[in-house]
DNA sequence: GCGACAG
DNA sequence: ATCTTGTCGC
């Protein structure tokens, strides 16, 4: 798949921060997906020793759940990690990775956010925008807002607010688990969002996406060195 | 000024 | 993110 936008490559804080905001227009937060029938994790892994980075993307079959084809790339580091602006720093290899796949994902699950994000443009927009494909945030923890303590079962989820605005759920996966914080990320609503991260995520507390790309990142990581 | 701060 | 595998318990 091919991004369908130019992306700057070499961008200092501030043109990061003015090119969040004007694209954080062009994000869609109404379900606007097609028949899902593959869908996609990515994550990137650091090199703790070099600033190396990986990224890798997986993709499942929405039936069986299982990996129908994985693609990686590697990075040299060509942004900090600042919160706010942490996809500046994972999107390029994460780009590359998605250049390889044969396979077109009709849906993208990020480790991170989406809309819940300071300029409404986390690393899950940030990438939908770019490739225009839906996108789900989806966090082990949050960058900004408040909410209440959600239900212990499975499924329930509490709002996720700041500034007066919904920017997304706190989500239960499994029961008496800790929750997740899910969002918008691009062409899809958030509570089709939160179907699609439980339908993803029959047994563990975080969605298959997530755990799949993460072990064969972290494999790819170690046989690079 | 103080605390928070995706991975 | 990363340092870190097996192990105890429901």
């Amino acid at each position: 798949m091919e991004p369908k936008h130019s992306h700057p490559w070499k961008l200092n804080e501030s043109e990061a921060i003015r090119l969040q905001k004007e694209w954080a227009s062009k994000v869609i937060k109404e379900d606007q997906l097609n028949d899902v029938q593959y869908v996609a994790g990515v994550d990137v892994a650091y090199d703790p020793h070099s600033e190396k980075l990986c990224a890798a993307v997986v993709v499942l079959d929405t039936e069986s759940l299982q990996i129908v084809e994985t693609a990686i790339a590697d990075d040299q580091g060509h942004f900090p990690y600042i919160p706010g602006l942490f996809s500046f720093r994972e999107i390029p290899p994460i780009t590359q990775a998605l250049k390889k796949l044969n396979t077109t994902p009709d849906l993208i699950v990020c480790d991170g956010q989406g809309i819940a994000h300071p300029r409404r443009f986390g690393l899950a927009s940030h990438l939908g925008v770019l490739f225009d494909v839906p996108t789900i945030g989806c966090g082990k923890t949050k960058l900004i807002g408040e909410a209440k303590e959600p239900g212990k079962t499975r499924g329930d989820y509490a709002p996720l607010v700041d500034d007066g605005e919904v920017i997304g759920n706190v989500l239960r996966t499994q029961d008496r688990v800790k929750p997740i914080y899910i969002s918008i990320g691009h062409r899809i609503s958030l509570s089709t969002a939160c179907d699609w991260i439980i339908k993803l995520s029959p047994r563990y507390r975080l969605p298959e996406t997530t755990r799949q790309v993460d072990q064969v990142v972290r494999r790819a990581l170690a046989g690079l060195r």
